[in-house]
DNA sequence: ATTTATACATAAAATTCTTAGGTATTAATA
DNA sequence: TATTAATACCTAAGAATTTTATGTATAAAT
């Protein structure tokens, strides 16, 4: 049993964006497992980003029911592990979830920075 | 009465950058109301950004009530304006928040650019 | 032997935003 | 000049997402 549970982020910016971190990452990996999942977002922001797993479960049976995420259940060392591929829909849907993380984050450095705002 | 209203975008990035907005533009501007800041907001983004009505009042009145914001009421051509202005609190936490933004951005880059991660 | 790490899960509460109203004045247009 | 659009505020119900708090179970480490 878990002593004490970490949130996402001391900052609220990431509400909104766990969808596209988990595509985006099955997109690099082809496959992958939640907890891998957890662990590899805490590697890659050099643990400055948590994923709750009270957030990532039900994200990925979500983008499953939709239809954007394909499940294999595995048993490694007697424990099991889901692991997630994309489909052929969630594969276009990445691009444009991606697409739309690279309009927001201008528009944001538009509005936090408006000298860039002349062009 | 307003036919239809516009949604804040629609991806779900932007969910939880709102007071970072509000407190950015505040603290560019010196003093702001409501609807001034709709379409400063508008105007920064070349109309990608459209906060609603529904968040913006709401999330007003919740910033002032932390005591981040001072409100000050001004009857202009016989309507009402509300001119919000940061306080001291509101300019520290500005500061605070624009850094979390930066880390934000920068671990949703390394997330989406894992390549960038070998720094 | 106990704690930590691995690996899944759900459910109540909190938070934030959308949607959908509401009031009122001024400016523009048909 | 009657209607619509723009300006300017507001709230409340519902939806969506996340936090917090649990729960179960096995393997590894202390």
């Amino acid at each position: 049993m878990n002593e004490y549970q970490l949130q996402m982020s001391n900052s609220k910016l990431y509400k909104g964006s766990l969808n596209t971190i988990i595509l985006k990452l099955l997109e690099e990996n082809t496959k992958m497992y939640g907890y891998e999942i957890t662990q590899k977002v805490k590697a890659l922001t050099k643990g400055e980003l948590e994923i709750t797993e009270g957030a990532l479960y039900p994200a990925l049976h979500k983008l499953e029911a939709e239809g954007l995420l394909d499940v294999e259940v595995v048993k490694v060392d007697n424990r099991m592990r889901k692991y997630y591929k994309l489909t052929q829909k969630g594969t276009t849907e990445t691009a444009n979830r991606l697409s739309e993380l690279e309009s927001f984050i201008r528009n944001m450095e538009h509005l936090v920075n408006p000298k860039w705002s002349i062009d």
